[in-house]
DNA sequence: TCCGATAATGTTATCGGTAACTCTAACCTA
DNA sequence: TAGGTTAGAGTTACCGATAACATTATCGGA
């Protein structure tokens, strides 16, 4: 019946102005706060807005203002729960500063990577909280740099780009989660790493090999297994090496928590226990779903903290535009929580 | 030095057509592959915007061709495994067919899920998976509707409206998961779940109940409690209803993962063991660090099915535009996987 | 009483693209 | 050889908003 007030899709502020009897400018003043009107015509315009049920277009006001409003999060393992709960920290920062989130998921793969900074670029963003694949993201984030996208590097840094980051203190807390094997008694500490390619796995190594040096232990590389921080299909090579190593170690570290199940898996299936035959520690927390069953001693990084902290980081990098403030590093350190996957080896 | 080759951040196709003396129309059909353009202007406009590092404007596209490109993802709990698994699946889907994705996480919450409407409008987005918070998200799903913005339920339905679902068959899932801990001569099987307000945790409701109806065992409102699908900083309510009931159950039905660990934390603190005292079964998986110690018997649903196809879903709902065909419903039964968690109860 | 300041509103150009139409040769055909 | 096609462009208007400037009405003070 009554075509007036049955909401058609597409009202527009010369639909409101028209009803109101007043310019699109009066409208797009009411709408934003912004210059001198009376209190009637506001009233006015306010009530037709309703009436017509408005909603502005944030795409034409992104093309005018040259802003979005936008911020995109680029992790690499959307199935991790480090980065799920990074994202929530991300996503409730940008919500309280006025930004909305798109997000990405890499699989750490550079190709997908290519592919989002693509996009990124193409939705005119902006800022991105990066998450990169490892060293050879470099291009893809020169890319963002020559268009001038603000980006804050998440979790790991990239040699020959110098930006804002948000990191975990990978070194310091592999060093101390090495030193705390060596305490209980361990001499054979292997590693499980993620692909060297990433900063963080390296720091982890090298926090590694630094504990190892503190405490005259040698490091045999031999020990140490290189594979991918997140989930391989095929764990044939891993179990090859555990299978291979001789003297076997007492104590495996691993590098995040997608190798800790993984090798604990591998060990498991050896008929071995943990932590009576080996003991195993890790990098990051395995999920809320541990809590049944709180086994595995961790350096728990401040996942949450690092997306939020990140998304504000890029949002005072985005405020400031062009007088470009020196970059800011934040390192979080990460917290030891010991639980019943060490023990001393046995004698 | 040379101005020329520095990549300045805003080159448009009218940069691109006075350095390839071209007009505007023309770059745009080379970038669009459309109309009649000659190798040569083609392969020579081709040039230039390699030359000037050009990048489509996305919002301007947006803007005149009345589509963004966008769906939007809505989910009621980010750190739930469950939803996590399901973003991926409808990333993937959405991905492949020539979409991004904007998300959102509700908590659960109706003032949160009325933002992102706002948000979902605003920005004009093609389509929304929508994973509701309850049935009082009506309101919201209505005003998608009157805005035209196609939209797919996700895991809930919501009475009073008509639309597309992708779900998981709830009810015969929670019958067979009861009928399990029956046949295995439990007498007084007790349920958490989720509040009622969510279509999902009545239908689980109702297969307990069928199965308890099917067995002759009589149904005992006690023995229910309603809770939350997430997360709860206050367990004592669960705590007290537990302790209080008498005669106390051999068994407990969680409504889902989340509802799970946070009953066998309750179930353990009283020094009661699973399954010897209590035997516990849940939905959905408890995510994959769980592989570590697999002991719940769960309903696994096709979390990854459910976010593919509802993208799937909500893709060819958009295509039809008008002409829109009868509503589609897709519910994939769930797996019923049998685990440690169980046994039969006491003699 | 006339002028300038101020409040309240309107007009025009623009953001970066694309649809729809127009234009101009060259080419083909009867 | 006139008239119609077609390839390969160009022109114009518009998507929905806002910035910058222009305009009118109102009012106080000299």
């Amino acid at each position: 019946m009554s075509r007036e007030t049955e909401p058609r899709s597409k009202v527009t502020i010369y639909d409101i102005a028209a009803r109101a009897k007043v310019s699109p400018m009066t409208v797009s003043r009411v709408i934003n706060n912004t210059g001198k009107i009376s209190e009637k015509t506001r009233a006015r315009v306010r009530r037709v807005m309703e009436e017509l049920n408005y909603v502005p277009n944030q795409m034409a006001r992104s093309l005018v203002l040259q802003e979005t409003r936008i911020l995109f999060l680029l992790i690499t393992d959307i199935t991790n729960p480090f980065f799920t709960t990074v994202a929530r920290g991300a996503e409730d920062a940008a919500r309280k500063l006025g930004y909305h989130v798109l997000f990405g998921n890499s699989d750490e793969s550079l190709d997908k990577e290519a592919e989002y900074v693509q996009t990124i670029l193409s939705m005119r963003v902006d800022g991105v909280l990066f998450a990169p694949a490892g060293d050879l993201s470099r291009p893809h984030l020169e890319k963002l740099k020559a268009h001038k996208v603000p980006f804050v590097l998440l979790d790991r840094e990239v040699p020959g780009i110098e930006c804002d980051a948000v990191l975990g203190d990978s070194k310091e807390a592999a060093r101390r989660l090495t030193e705390l094997l060596i305490e209980r008694g361990h001499r054979r500490i292997a590693m499980v790493n993620g692909s060297s390619v990433a900063s963080s796995a390296r720091l982890r190594l090298e926090g590694y090999r630094e504990a190892l040096k503190m405490h005259q232990l040698p490091f045999d590389e031999r020990y140490v297994h290189e594979s991918s921080f997140s989930r391989l299909a095929d764990l044939s090579a891993m179990e090859a090496w555990f299978a291979n190593l001789h003297p076997a170690p007492t104590a495996v570290f691993a590098g995040n928590n997608v190798l800790a199940v993984e090798i604990i898996q591998i060990i498991r299936g050896r008929g071995l226990k943990i932590p009576e035959d080996v003991s195993v520690v890790c990098f990051d927390e395995l999920g809320a779903a541990t809590e049944l069953d709180p086994f595995l001693t961790v350096a728990a990084q401040q996942a949450y903290q690092l997306g939020y902290l990140g998304m504000q980081l890029l949002v005072e990098r985005i405020r400031e535009g062009d007088k470009a403030g020196p970059w800011k590093k934040l390192m979080l350190p990460a917290e030891l929580i010991e639980r019943r996957s060490v023990a001393s080896p046995r004698t």
